[in-house]
DNA sequence: TTTT
DNA sequence: TTTT
């Protein structure tokens, strides 16, 4: 079991690339608010999410900076050579399922869509992100 | 929502210290196993756990590496400076509650108390990690 | 470990009762929409949600129906004896927190505090439920 | 979102079935122990699981009464009309994936297998369960 | 109806 | 850096 659920809002827009073999892969940090916690300044954990292929293509088409969603997923810690030649960890979440928590932007004519919206089921991609 | 939960063996024996106010911070990582996943030499996610207070003392207590344990807690992405002055960001799971899936070492008379085991909760501290 | 999370909309106003040593109990139907399934005429799981004591305060104070929220809780099987003497089982969350993923109505002035809103944490209570 | 993550231990041998259409579907009780809470003489809640196709065929030739496992799924309510003519509903956890958290029995040759070991991902049947 |  |  390696499952993650978060509830936040995109920090920025998805970055869709591709790989060699022409997968997408989209990435995006998601703001995940604290309650309870400290109360600085800025008050969130910006977690780095990772979504593939069909789902990489929807986080594209339909997500944009601001929106809220859930994610859910598994944490997954990669090693990488850095610049100055180091090995470093990230973390990321690699999503399996978003689910809009709202609209991309509020139109006047969404009575019958404004609920959640759940797509993707994506699983353990063998290659790297192309970083 | 920031839900983390996770099952997978202890890498290392949980190493106990205090903030200068005399909390006490358990931090061990945890091998989570992958499965369907690239199936190279290390297979696994090695994830950064840390416990506080009552919980981190029971962590040092009853923990040993090899172990098996559920973990619930949160995502938590930390900055930090490095040695080079240079800003970096640590992710590491704040465990909220441990379960045992397996006994410490399992001695010839344990036969009634080998259910699962619950126990801490354990909330947003305000103080740094000492590191 | 027994966990449950849930994003769905009330299908009812919550009902507050007291127990006889004066503990909130607030108890409400979670319409949870099914995605990829069965796509019926009601294609919704309605799941009894309860809530204890403060937690219970503010989702009378809180929530409507048709509120969507987000519950975390443990699943509870409880047995009672039926009014043909027969005993029957009842299955509920008991939520432990409950996120607002939208406010009660769109005053217009709420722009500092539209983000998720998280609260409560509840625990086995150990009185029945007044029906 | 319609999450539930149980560990707990089969209070009894699961039952396989299939539908008219063919589809193997397993069922069975799982314990689910509670903490901190009434310390009654049951002190479990038993919450029935379903499986389908190959998860359920899975559980019928490795599961057995007693053995702890971890049950990932969702939450379903169904109405069913009881023998008197009423209506009645019942919930039951819908397992996407199980894993083991212990062997079915400690045979002399399972070193190398004694990891968590983690099956299926099954997705939301079109059919009633064959009751 | 029930597990350990 | 790592568990089984």
């Amino acid at each position: 079991m390696n499952k993650v659920i978060l509830v936040g809002r995109l920090a920025q827009d998805p970055e869709v690339r591709y790989t060699q073999s022409g997968k997408a892969v989209a990435s995006f940090t998601l703001a995940v608010n604290r309650f309870g916690g400290g109360q600085g300044q800025n008050n969130a954990d910006f977690v780095p999410v990772v979504a593939w292929e069909k789902l990489a293509e929807t986080c594209g088409n339909n997500l944009t900076k601001g929106q809220r969603v859930l994610v859910e997923g598994r944490l997954q810690i990669r090693s990488y050579e850095a610049n100055d030649g180091q090995k470093r960890r990230i973390a990321e979440v690699v999503a399996q399922t978003i689910e809009f928590l709202e609209r991309k932007q509020a139109s006047s004519s969404d009575a019958g869509n404004i609920d959640v919206n759940s797509f993707g089921k994506d699983v353990f991609p063998d290659e790297e992100i192309p970083f």
